[in-house]
DNA sequence: TATAATTGTTAGACTAGCCTAACAAATTTT
DNA sequence: AAAATTTGTTAGGCTAGTCTAACAATTATA
């Protein structure tokens, strides 16, 4: 299996999250490749056509990228290493969970079978990174995560929103003015005995709201599912 | 402080070990540094120019090299990390000692000040790594380990040999057919205590040595001054 | 459907890091 | 001290990955 430079796999990593982590996209454009990852459109189509020629990606003259099997079991190694490195950064190494991500970015290309299958039994094979993004295993499969409702959300847990039940305007106005969306982070900070509101933190924000509010809330959360 | 690339660190770090890291030599020769790099020496040539722009190096057209202080701080700083590196790997993920060589030699290229602070205060500030060579500290000091002989290093221990008392050719044939020399790593296996022979293993081989041969081969023990 | 806007491609240029081949300086040997 | 050897430099060329500027195809809008 032919070793990928650093570029090329951010550009696989790239398409990956553009393509099959959004849940309603199966193609990426050139020019969105271009600003995800900061470069300009014209780098992008020489190294969409370099990652064709390898076999990494679908690709045609003004057609959208898509990742081959190849293309997307490696892009999910890439994947695996940056979330595994996340998880050691602030479980071992007490990172914040802001701060991660830069150093993963780097560490995620070091090249050594043997370095992640170590580092994924040390951390006891976690499910998820510090963000309550998914880690896939050594074998690329993703352990899908049992989904509840805020409401049953444990206190002092932090989870993440990945869908609603009600799909109302009003609803979804509310959703939004809380600053709540699609694999935010949420934490539940306390319960009120009283009438059930809860408290809860997002983006640095808090806001305490009702339980029939919170059984609207579709998350997963990491902490409850860990090993 | 500029960041160097992945290329400018492994020449400060190969200038490093052929000069500071060898007692007997200030200065580095261009055909030398691309023997131990690997490469070319018109390649070589090409980078001490930039490196002494930089001023990293010291260097004049036919002369040999040798660091700055500023290009010495930034070797010492990869050295550091690098070997702390191995120790991970060695102590906290179960490599061998003779693979992590390997792996450090990417990671120690990774930036971030905050991540190897971490990590040695994770591994405990070790002042070796796993095949004895010495640890800089985070001010880049290494620690001046206390000299001993063979004949007192306890069983169990690596240790590394740095020199011999006896300088009699026939004392020294005999050290040369152990495999010893500077640097070596050797290994107290067991100590007799009818005759006071001691085992020890030298690179994979195993050897049965007098008291008498013992008490020449001058060591150091890091496992003996670990904190 | 014609026009405008957006999206994607091409050509040509640049830098870092590498190479080979030819040459020049320094050092060693005779 | 001349010749031979070793060591170091230069010139020119290559690839990966980036850019800008000009242009072409596609898609949206009037
Ligand atoms: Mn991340
Ligand atoms: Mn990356
Ligand atoms: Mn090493
Ligand atoms: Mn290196």
């Amino acid at each position: 299996m032919q070793v990928l430079s650093y570029t090329e796999e951010n550009y696989l990593k790239g398409i990956f999250k553009l393509t099959i982590e959004m849940a309603d996209k199966t193609e990426a454009g050139t020019n969105e490749i271009a600003t995800h990852l900061g470069v300009k459109p014209a780098t992008v189509n020489d190294m969409l056509k370099k990652l064709k020629d390898k076999k990494l990606i679908h690709y045609e003259r003004y057609g959208k990228s898509s990742l081959t099997k190849e293309g997307k079991k490696r892009a999910i190694e890439i994947v695996r290493k940056h979330r595994l490195w996340e998880t050691f950064l602030h479980e071992k190494l007490a990172f914040n969970w802001d701060e991660v991500h830069e150093v993963a970015e780097q560490l995620e290309h070091i090249q050594s079978k043997k370095l992640i299958d170590k580092l994924d039994q040390f951390l006891n094979y976690p499910s998820a990174d510090p963000h309550g993004d998914l880690i896939p295993n050594a074998k690329g499969e993703l352990s899908i995560l049992p989904r509840k409702t805020l409401i049953e959300e444990l206190v002092g847990h932090q989870c993440k929103m990945v869908g609603v039940k009600d799909n109302s305007a009003e609803f979804l106005k509310y959703v939004d003015k809380l600053g709540l969306s699609i694999n935010q982070p949420i934490k539940v900070k306390a319960k009120q005995a009283y009438d059930n509101q809860i408290d809860i933190e997002v983006n640095g924000k808090k806001h305490s709201i009702s339980p029939k509010f919170a059984e609207q809330i579709i998350i997963v959360c990491p902490t409850c599912n860990k090993k």
